[in-house]
DNA sequence: CTACATGCAAAAAATTTGCACCACC
DNA sequence: GGTGGTGCAAATTTTTTGCATGTAG
């Protein structure tokens, strides 16, 4: 149960844990790609979770805030959110045919980077995303 | 005058060249921050320049499809667009307090992560997009 | 108890669509 | 002269806000 990390976490910084918080850090514990807030709701209702939008949308936002989840952008215009990973988030690979996205096997040391963004434009990096754009092996096959 | 080179491209891919096109590659040459549709709206509109906002987004969605701009997505809700630069685009610093945004000096090779995505992961990379969220150096010093 | 979480409805913001008309090639 | 660009208004989608009520700590 790595979702008990993330609710220690919340405690830790004295933040409250209720029902709300503690269905989005399963369901997303549970998914591997970022999801939106509507897929998020559909998920909740489907377990029979009763929760209404605002709320999703509100704590959405308190459990980025709160460090426990990390927004991403692809193509479409809605934000996805995925549970922050300790070791550093994960980058994706996203397909524009199929729309699926892969996490992507990363070797880049982006850590150096920040380094020496800091000091070459005393930008202090907190975080980062990188994405990928292009297509997936399967589409790939299908369409040359 | 870079602007001719896009004016170019589209012509090169049978595009047609309307004034709302070559203001809009005029305005974004202009400026080094990815711009809304909403800002490239308003500037158009301070110059003198007649446009409805439909058709910013349908010529942005055209730029955009025929690889004239780029779209960036930062952390608010607005999608964000800045020409495509030929030698590859560049990636930015955005500010988390003040919002403002700088273009990176990055000397991390991408290309060669590309390849590797190829390798392991079947999946052909047409473009990414990396950007640094941070303190820059004004807000930095400011507070701390 | 009390501050914060929640639901509902309604507002606001961002984007898309339909349709008539205009202009470039 | 026909395909595609444009404007306007309205629809849709996404996100935010206000306020009354419930609940975790």
């Amino acid at each position: 149960m790595s979702e008990n990390v993330f609710i220690a976490k919340l405690l830790a910084q004295g933040e409250r844990i209720t029902p709300v918080r503690r269905a989005l850090i399963a369901v997303l514990s549970k998914t591997q790609e970022p999801q939106t807030q509507q897929e998020l709701l559909r998920q909740l209702k489907k377990k029979g979770f009763k929760v209404n939008k605002t709320t999703v949308y509100r704590q959405l936002e308190a459990l980025e805030k709160n460090g426990i989840i990390f927004a991403v952008h692809f193509t479409d215009r809605n934000k996805r959110y995925e549970l922050m990973d300790e070791n550093g988030h994960h980058h994706h690979l996203v397909c524009l045919k199929c729309g699926c996205i892969e996490d992507a096997i990363l070797m880049s040391d982006l850590k150096q980077q920040e380094k020496t963004i800091l000091k070459k434009h005393k930008f202090k990096v907190l975080r980062h995303t990188l994405e990928f754009f292009g297509i997936c092996g399967r589409c790939g096959k299908k369409s040359g």
